[in-house]
DNA sequence: CTAATTTCTCTAGCGACTGGAGGAGCAAGC
DNA sequence: GCTTGCTCCTCCAGTCGCTAGAGAAATTAG
């Protein structure tokens, strides 16, 4: 039950200090009680949220996400269709993202497979850029 | 060989006008003449510029690349190794997202099918966030 | 008691734009 | 010639999720 300050807060979830606060100037740690010298302190509360976040974080879940879910967290009576809700979304937002890179991956191996070390004068690579014609690349 | 404006250029090259203004503070863009009223004019030369620098930003190139591959393509006669490198790191780069985008798919793939749509106490997505040891993800 | 470490607040910077305020230029219709 | 409406100008602020620095104060170790 003894406090911890936030250095060894940071070092138990494995957050930097800095973060720390910003995570608390933007709300998704509550404001930590002080110190007679105006030092946070933190409980294993705070411990379990902050790797919460982190996690959640590493995971790609955006802030307002996290926020969202350390909501629904606290409520555990009610059912979970918002949190399977929030993970869909984010699911699909990175097939999304995987989908788009590998449309880019393909046009950029093909640009490098089609480039014969020549000069530049005669460059795929430099050609494919300059004329978006000649590419798989679409999308408006 | 009519010299057009901003807004024409934006057209003809599908770049937002502000988003000109910016290359050209970025020196991706040369500092345009303007006319007596102190208005950007533009060529066909900078509708090329621009169209290179589009695609290449949407096949996800950074502008310090852009500017190098900008700066080689205006020298025709040296070799193309140079950028080459350049269009290689992008490949190397986007295989790394796509890997980390993968694996993290994999991850809330799996914590989405082991939801039960039960009450937020018993879910596993909740779970699986708030106890790192429960899950696939590891780096660090 | 001193020196080293930690913490505090505040501010600015990253990348690549995007959008708004407030004002001036310019073309076309009356 | 004048008004209307569009385009353009500059400058500034905001986005996201931190990260890093300055300069000062509190705490801890020796």
């Amino acid at each position: 039950m003894k406090p911890i300050a936030i250095g060894e807060l940071s070092r138990q979830a494995s957050v930097k200090v800095p973060t720390i606060r910003f995570y608390e100037e933007r709300g998704l740690l509550p404001r930590a009680s002080r110190t007679e010298g105006n030092r946070r302190t933190y409980g294993a509360v705070d411990v379990r949220r902050l790797r919460f976040i982190r996690h959640a974080r590493e995971l790609g879940f955006e802030i307002e996400d996290i926020r969202a879910l350390l909501d629904l967290a606290e409520q555990p009576e009610r059912p979970c269709g918002e949190v399977d809700a929030i993970a869909r979304r984010h699911l699909a937002d990175i097939d999304d993202r995987i989908a788009r890179l590998t449309g880019l991956r393909a046009e950029i191996r093909l640009m490098l497979d089609q480039c014969s070390q020549g000069r530049i004068q005669e460059c795929r690579i430099v050609e494919v850029l300059a004329d978006h014609g000649e590419c798989l690349h679409e999308e408006h």
